[in-house]
DNA sequence: CATGAATGAGAATTCATTCAT
DNA sequence: GATGAATGAATTCTCATTCAT
């Protein structure tokens, strides 16, 4: 099991595209209109957004709109490009080293649901659009699959240290990876209040966490600090 | 808490709508018709699936749908009506009185998400078209309510059991059960194998239903028995 | 050399397609719509014309004209298809065994010019727009391809008998044919007033007749009969 | 009749615009971008040439084509004037006063097809564009005028002394001319190797220019000194 | 002078819905 | 009841032209 820290996702956060300096005007425009198109994908989905819309709502004119993806499909892909960078900071962040195992898995479910912004589009559109899935798999492809990969064993490690390290086998561990990462999927979905039946978001996120971690019989005596 | 049981549930069952006669041939081709465009618009989500191609593929002309529902919507609308009636039968089978409140509570998990037609319709459009929740809402409110009362309260009663009776407050409950809803909605999610990363459906059920009841840490040995 | 009379064009033209009952109000509309865009396409330009300018001159909506040709460019293939069947009926009339051989050679090379709708279309869009060669050719080449031969060997037949039989050798023969051909599109090219300085298309035809089959220098005394 | 000679020519080709000192780094610039849309407009048509890429292959930003041609359609008309003047050019070569008529004659006909780079503007957007013919008429009418007289008196003198001098009446000349006149437009045409069926450009020309000089009948044993 | 970002009118195509037969 | 032709609003994308830097 490699080590995961900072420092290693700090170097794939490096790498990730998407940059370009924040000052240059360009780039500040760029990431207005793909925000804008972001947002609004995420709410009303794909097919609905027009780009008439995104280009209104970002203040421009449509045609500039194509002067920055060179048709409607680039214009999520870059999205969802912008998400993935921002959900590997957010993994970063879960590295602090006075978690433990337990508590470090369930502060990823709670940041994984209550990050707002995580991932929803990617979660909206891997349920949404199939024909959007083809674009974003072909371009996506090369750097993205890298990037799940270590998902996977980040989260593998994760629920081996919460189970009591060793426990379970590696196959356990893989499996009970994938469901996890099925949830990030569900985050985005849960985003909508309805799907939450009006629970508050942070409510929502803290009690499938605990679920998930502990079962549903909460053990508050056993506690946190007790067994594991 | 109600006491929830095969007569209970038959019964709402019986008043659900969509009935009509199966042998008139006017509710035949009713069927026919809401049938094709449910099954279309879970392959290919509603904006994808024009009427025309619903017609064609029902075997009848592109006027003649309109004449069993007012618009796409209602179309829509009447597929998504009968998987909560499906998804009523399934509950009714839960009920079974062998089952301890652990096993009927995984067993309802894998349950939701192993039956694949369970809420296809449901799930992808939930997430998917706003537009549409409108309608479905307006047309929902009236009828629709109930049923989600009513599934909200057997589910609540299934954690009460499976959590060890009385540990929770009502309160603590009925939000437990709100999250375990919105796995429904995850469930539909979760028919894509993208999202399961290429386990089974029986496997990621499985093993979700384990974690949610038991927590990461499976205990065997302190088996279903074990109470703490 | 084939012995080209009635029977063998008329049986060409038989196979032809484009066809359908003119009495067939669908086939009406069709025939509409299609001649419109001839027209328009003959006279503008393909890409100046809209499809919009069509539908509107046709006096149906946009959507209509969909209904008839997938897309444009079958709508510009439909018209040149109409051409070909009308050449091949002016062909046929050319067959009339009064003829001399330099009468009927004058007699087409007329008929290619003043019979105004021969084939602008096919004249304007060779000169003009090669992405619809693409789209022309896919569709044409099938059935095109025999009517080209046909048209060649006719024409070599008539260059032959006017020349006084048997003075060009076949490969002679042959490429006065191609050159001949090549007037049907300059015919189409003629339609343009500005391209005729002021002549009557009449006029116009005439003159070239003769100096194609005379030369520069008309023989009146020597006429037809001279021999030379 | 007007005696033309090389100097004659030369006075006009002195007179005629677009001028400018070529080592004008300015005039050179100019030059740069008119060309390479003249190149662009005869290769693919007006329509389908944008201005953008007339700016990125003369290696100038959009804006300064605008700089150098006030809209797109005298980019156009630039080119044009610059093929009259180089039409202009070839015609002084045929001035040698070593030709007989119907080898002057003969050798204009070929000439005009063979000449590749004659008038391919002038042909393709004569038979293209009425927009465009628009703007060069209006441009035109000025200044282009004269230039068209000249070639009519030009080409009915060839004429005459082709058909042995006086033999037509003057109005005989003139339509005859207009319908030479004509064949430069067809030379555009006949650029395209599908209108001459695979012939070579020379023997196309060659074989056109002795049909419209002898006939079909070629008559070699008469000759070219035969005289008639 | 030169640049190239921004604009927005216009074009092709799709498709839910209507309605005469 | 059933049909399917007709409609036209809406959508994506292009590109000539302008103008601030």
């Amino acid at each position: 099991m490699k080590g995961w820290d900072y420092q290693e996702i700090q170097r794939l956060l490096d790498q990730f595209p998407g940059g370009g300096d924040p000052d240059d005007p360009k780039e500040r425009k760029r990431r207005l209109i793909v925000d804008t198109a972001a947002r609004l994908f995420a709410s009303q989905g794909y097919r609905k957004t027009s780009v008439e819309q995104v280009a209104r709502q970002a203040g421009v004119a449509k045609g500039t709109v194509y002067l920055y993806a060179k048709n409607k499909a680039e214009l999520l892909l870059h999205g969802v490009i912008e998400e993935k960078r921002r959900a590997l900071e957010n993994l970063r962040d879960l590295m602090h080293p006075d978690y433990t195992g337990r508590e470090r898995l369930k502060a990823w479910l709670v940041a994984v649901f209550t990050q707002t912004a995580e991932l929803p589009l990617t979660a909206r559109l891997l349920t949404g659009d199939r024909e959007i899935l083809a674009v974003l798999y072909q371009y996506g492809a090369d750097r993205g699959e890298d990037w799940e990969g270590m998902q996977h064993e980040f989260l593998s490690s994760m629920i081996d240290e919460a189970a009591a390290p060793h426990r379970l086998t590696p196959i356990e561990l893989g499996d009970r990876a994938k469901v996890l990462y099925g949830f990030v999927m569900f985050a985005g979905m849960v985003q909508d209040e309805q799907v939450r039946r009006g629970l508050s978001l942070e409510r929502f996120a803290q009690l499938l966490a605990e679920m998930i971690v502990d079962g549903v019989s909460p053990a508050p005596s056993r506690g946190e600090a007790g067994g594991r």
